[in-house]
DNA sequence: GATGAATGAGGATTCATTCAT
DNA sequence: TATGAATGAATCCTCATTCAT
């Protein structure tokens, strides 16, 4: 029977070991994810290789299972500090955007806040669309899907018609979340005048998806 | 190139007796696209591997191999097949659209015969979504996707204000198509009224999406 | 395809199936063997497959094999058809040797004789070189060899003094034909005036070497 | 990247301690050498499997292609190594053929010294007649068989008459390299007393071939 | 006799992961 | 802790050969 009390200590006598060995191993796994963000930028999570990501990092395979038990893991990591750092994000930068603002601009505010994140972190782009089927991986992937679907319907809860039954909320943000993915691909895919203009097209076709759901005591995006 | 028609090399008298190898091994492709489609929707075309194919279709690897010159061959056929098969679907089923109708009844037609197509054939949806990077299955996936642009863009011309510029039209193609897959995506993923709500949603989008882009001498979609 | 035949009617009655079948399995061994040396000189005996022989046949696979057991005896049959060509031409080519030549003019001539063969039959050289080490390929290759063995103690015979011990002469005829080998190579490797001055100094190395082994009361065939 | 080498505590007194590591791989490339050309002497390079080195090694085939990318490094690396070794032995047991030896004996001296180091490495001979035709390898074994060319004009260079053109004196060379091919095929084909014979035949051969092209102002080798 | 489909063991190579040091 | 060697199953693909028609 196995013991699940949860009762087993963390490490009762030394109090001292686990700061020094997580500095020097916060910054290999730092190193490491690094190395696997680039890696599976250029090579998919499923092409990447963890002899790759390690040659990446500069250490040896031995190294990296170290730090994460397996490739998976790593993503999973990966997904989880990108979320971390989406939220802080937001939490300085999206809070001006939630009261009365109209459609229009929330959601402009929004796609430019999220494309700029998109950029600064390629990597999460690799990330959305890794899970080609992979099964195991969904907790990851969903992990990081799940957490903008909240930061979605966050969003949403403040604009759209005080009624939406939750369902509906829940269900627009994920048609949302899936048009900006989609969106995104193609805006990434461009570059100069071209990605302009897809960023305008994914924020009008957002906007215009969305208007009709606000509340229409509001003002209407489009005049 | 599985074109396996014609290389009879005599081609004297008879008519019938060429055939009959051939219906074999026409019967073996079907199998091992029927098998292919099988896999590549369980396991997404990268992670499918082509003796998982011949497994499936009960045969040796080595039979695989007499019919396609590599796995990527196999989705390429199965692409076109797919294509293929859903040009006749559309010669006959699409056509009435045309004329002037309405941009909702155009978008609900549509959506509800691509997603009708993709319920038949769930691995054109694997396939839409196989090259997480693979590189030159770009080719390949590229046709399948090419060729939905070509359709979309066909309906768009005879929807979208006469005066829209090419490149216009192609940048709204992409966002159509990247939205019905996103859409798509969560429709296949869930079942029964909650389908059924993704699917008008999907509707709405597009419709709202391209409303504006119609000429305005026409009729609007929402009244 | 040049037929070379030319006599076989097409249609026929069958009344004589043994000649019949004869004929027509005849010139498929012809057209086989053709095939097979076309392949074996261009991919060597290892990397050439019965499939590629066959298709340069423009004949399927299982009729090679209802001609031959498999790849190994085409190479002997090749080879000992070659052989029975070199028979025939030696047979009314190098006749005119024998007599008393001077070493040069015999080297010359036999080496000349032999160069032309192997360039009107390039194959020889890729059979000459074929067994890797196969081992079983011995049979076949030996055949070859050891018929080449008896053409040169021939020629040999009526050159060395004549108290040479045979076993001398075998080993002489070893090394030259060891040595027309290596020099062929070089020969064939080069091409206009370089590949002239090879054949000149094959002939040359020769000569040098047989001529002190040749019968004294003779005449030397550098003056 | 810092010291890596660990060099803690460990390692103090002994010598061999601080290789450990790559002591070890170094252990593992030369016993997968040796098995590669225990392999390569029975079956030849292109019937040569990776898997079957490895067996032959006693480790996993995963572990060969830890030190080598592919079959063909391994020859190659097996190539440097008995080139490498072949220049030592020639550095110290060569130099004093240089100055005016009878031709004779210079070629005794070389033929000797080839047959030894060929003897010590069976492997050599399989090496140098590898390519039955697989393109690529031609680097590697050329380097092989470029690197006996050099040694051979080397040697020719203070032998021929000094005004021999480069052109000829590398004909030579491939002639003089074709020949000794050939009579070592001879050599290591026989036994005992034969052997030795073929080993004269070879010596006089060479001479015979050489001592013409040999300045006048010389010695002929043969009074 | 001819065809072309079928076989399946085998080959080179990769990779997530573990182990000894 | 870090290293790099070791593993071995799995991958894609080939080919000599056989079989059903």
């Amino acid at each position: 029977m196995p013991d699940t009390t949860g009762t087993t200590g963390k490490a009762q006598g030394k109090e001292e070991q686990p700061r020094r060995r997580q500095a020097r191993g916060e910054r290999r796994i730092a190193q490491l994810l690094e190395a696997a963000a680039a890696v599976f930028c250029t090579s998919g999570y499923t092409a990447a290789s963890t002899n790759a990501i390690a040659r990446e990092a500069g250490v040896s395979p031995g190294t990296l299972y170290q730090f994460f038990p397996n490739k998976e893991a790593i993503a999973i990591e990966l997904s989880d500090r990108l979320l971390h750092e989406m939220r802080e994000t937001y939490s300085e930068a999206l809070a001006p955007i939630a009261p009365g603002t109209p459609v229009e601009e929330a959601v402009a505010a929004a796609v430019d806040r999220f494309t700029a994140f998109n950029r600064r972190h390629p990597v999460l782009f690799a990330l959305m669309h890794s899970p080609e089927i992979p099964g195991r991986m969904a907790q990851d992937h969903d992990a990081l899907h799940a957490a903008m679907l909240v930061r979605i319907e966050e969003l949403l809860s403040s604009l759209l018609a005080p009624g939406t039954p939750p369902a509906a909320v829940a269900r627009t943000a994920h048609m949302v979340l899936g048009f900006y993915k989609a969106g995104l691909e193609l805006v990434l895919a461009h570059e100069g005048a071209e990605q302009e203009a897809y960023v305008q097209e994914l924020k009008d076709a957002l906007t215009r998806y969305l208007d009709p759901l606000v509340t229409s005591c509001g003002q209407p995006a489009h005049s």
